[in-house]
DNA sequence: CTTCCACAGGAAAAGCCGGGGT
DNA sequence: ACCCCGGCTTTTCCTGTGGAAG
C-alpha cells in the first residue's frame, strides 16, 4: 500500500466545500436588507421588532442572521449620534442552537448561561429549578443587561415543540409591566425565531403567534443561477487553478437546483465529483464526474429511504425486487400484492390488503423506488397500472439489508 | 355504439397508538 | 391504574375510467 501524501492535484482547500467556510453569504442581498429592516427600531434606540425567520435548510438563514445581527451593530457603532435626535443604543446579540433543547425549560435556562458566559456571574445548573424561576432569573438577567438592547435568536426553535411557553414570553418580557418598559434603564429586548419547519408557524399557540411573528421573513430555495454564483466562490479557494471543466459549476448548479435549491446539496456534489476525480486520478474534474456524483448521492439517499420505511413498505421493495430476477416485471398489482403476501406469512407479518399495498407502491413511486406505466387492454384486461423497478437491485439490497425480518424472507418463494 | 374488463383511487368507517388527565 | 381524546393508518366499500371486444 502507498503512502497518502497531503499533496492533491485537485484539491486546493478543501475546507471551502464544507461546513460554513468560508463564512459569507452571497446572492441573499436583497433577502438580507429586507431582513435587516426589521431591525431599525434598534438603531433608533426603540423597542425592536420579533422576526420569524422561516425556509429549507441550507438556504442561508442561521449565517443571515449572524450577518444581520453584525450589521445592526456595525451601524450602531457608525453612525454619529452626537447631534443627532436619537441617543445612542447599545446592543448585545445571542444566538442559540436550539436542536437538543425539548423544552422551553431547557432553552430559557441555556439562554440565561449564554447571556451570563461573557460576565463573571456564574452559570446556573439546567436542571433543578422551578419552572417559574427560571423564567424570572432570566427575565432579571436581560433587563439588567447593562446594553439598552438585546437580540435574541433562537434557531431551530421547532424543537421545542408544543410546549412554546417560552416563545409567548420572551418577546413579552419588554411589556408584561409597563412602568418597567418605559424605563430607559430596562433593557429591550427583540427575538429572532429561525425554524425550517414551514408548519410550525401555524402549530404556535396564536398568543405566541401575534407576538413573534410581528415581521416574517422566509428564506426560498436557491434557484440555479444563484448557486451558479455560490459554487464559483468556493470553487476558487477549493480547487487548483483549470481544474474544473468549463461546464462543471454550471451542471452542479443545475443538478442541485432540480433536486433541492440548497447550497449544501450543491457543494456536497460538488465534493463528491471532485472527490471521484481524486479517487480515480484524473487531473480534472469533468460533467462526467458531476452526473457519476450525482447518481451515487441518489443512489445513497434510495439506500436511506429503503432503509426507513415500514416493514410492509420494504416486504413490497423485496417483493418487486423478486419479482424483477425473476423477469416478472412489470407487474401489475395483484402479481406484486401476491408476492408480498408470501414473504410477509413467511416471516410472520400479517399482511396489509391490497388497498394499502397499492397505496404503499405508491409512496414508493414518489421515492424513486418503482415507476409505473398505465396500460388498458380493454376487455381482455382493463385499465391499470405495471410496476417494475426504477432502481438497482443492489442499492435496494443495500437498504433492506440489516433488517433481519426482510433478510430471513425464504428467496425461493 | 355498447359492453365490459380489472384495477384506480376517493370517502368513510374502523382500528390503533401515544399522551394527558383523573 | 385507568380512561378518554385526537391524530394517524388501515380496511371496507364503492364509483370511475378508457379502450378493445363484440
Amino acid at each position: 500500500m502507498e503512502r497518502l501524501t497531503p499533496g492533491d492535484g485537485i484539491f486546493d482547500d478543501e475546507d471551502a466545500l464544507r461546513d460554513h467556510f468560508p463564512n459569507r453569504i452571497l446572492e441573499r442581498d436583497e433577502k438580507l436588507t429586507e431582513y435587516q429592516s426589521a431591525f431599525q427600531e434598534v438603531v433608533r434606540n426603540k423597542r425592536p421588532r420579533n422576526v420569524f425567520v422561516y425556509g429549507p435548510t441550507g438556504v442561508g438563514k442561521t449565517i443571515g442572521t449572524k450577518a444581520v445581527f453584525r450589521n445592526v451593530e456595525r451601524s450602531i457603532e457608525e453612525y454619529d449620534y452626537g447631534d443627532s435626535r436619537f441617543c445612542e443604543p447599545s446592543l448585545r446579540t445571542v444566538h442559540l442552537e436550539c436542536k437538543d433543547l425539548n423544552t422551553s425549560y431547557q432553552v430559557a435556562a441555556h439562554l440565561l448561561n449564554l447571556l451570563r458566559a461573557e460576565t463573571e456571574r456564574e452559570r446556573i445548573s439546567t436542571t433543578g429549578y422551578p419552572e417559574g424561576e427560571i423564567y424570572r432569573l432570566l427575565f432579571d438577567e436581560l433587563r439588567e443587561t447593562a446594553t439598552s438592547h438585546v437580540l435574541v435568536a433562537l434557531d431551530e426553535i421547532d424543537t421545542v415543540g408544543d410546549d412554546d411557553n417560552i416563545l409567548y414570553k420572551l418577546p413579552r418580557c419588554n411589556n408584561d409591566d409597563s412602568a418597567r418598559y418605559v424605563d430607559p434603564a430596562v433593557t429591550k429586548v427583540g427575538v429572532v425565531g429561525i425554524t425550517n419547519d414551514g408548519t410550525f408557524r401555524d402549530t404556535l399557540d396564536p398568543r405566541a403567534k401575534s407576538t413573534l411573528c410581528d415581521r416574517e421573513i422566509h428564506f426560498p430555495p436557491y434557484d440555479a443561477t444563484e448557486l451558479e454564483t455560490i459554487l464559483r466562490d468556493r470553487a476558487d479557494v477549493a480547487f487548483h487553478d483549470d481544474v474544473l471543466s468549463a461546464d462543471v459549476v454550471p451542471l452542479t448548479a443545475a443538478l442541485a437546483a432540480q433536486r433541492s435549491g440548497y447550497a449544501r446539496a450543491a457543494l456536497d456534489l460538488l465534493y463528491e465529483a471532485a472527490d471521484q476525480a481524486r479517487t480515480a486520478g484524473d487531473r480534472q474534474v469533468t460533467e462526467a464526474h458531476v452526473e457519476a456524483a450525482e447518481e451515487s448521492i441518489q443512489q445513497g439517499a434510495i439506500v436511506e429511504e429503503v432503509h426507513g420505511l415500514s416493514v410492509h413498505g420494504k416486504l413490497v421493495t423485496y417483493a418487486m425486487l423478486r419479482l424483477s430476477e425473476s423477469d416478472a416485471t412489470p407487474a401489475k398489482i395483484d402479481t406484486v400484492y401476491a408476492w408480498y403476501k408470501q414473504a410477509a406469512e413467511q416471516v410472520d407479518i400479517s399482511p396489509v390488503t391490497s388497498r394499502t399495498v397499492h397505496n404503499t407502491l405508491n409512496d414508493l413511486m414518489v421515492s424513486g423506488i418503482v415507476d409505473s406505466e398505465e396500460v388498458n387492454r380493454g376487455r381482455g384486461g382493463g385499465r391499470h397500472y405495471e410496476y417494475e423497478l426504477s432502481c438497482r437491485p443492489t442499492t435496494l439490497l443495500d437498504g433492506l439489508d440489516g433488517d433481519s425480518r426482510i433478510t430471513s424472507v425464504d428467496t425461493r418463494i
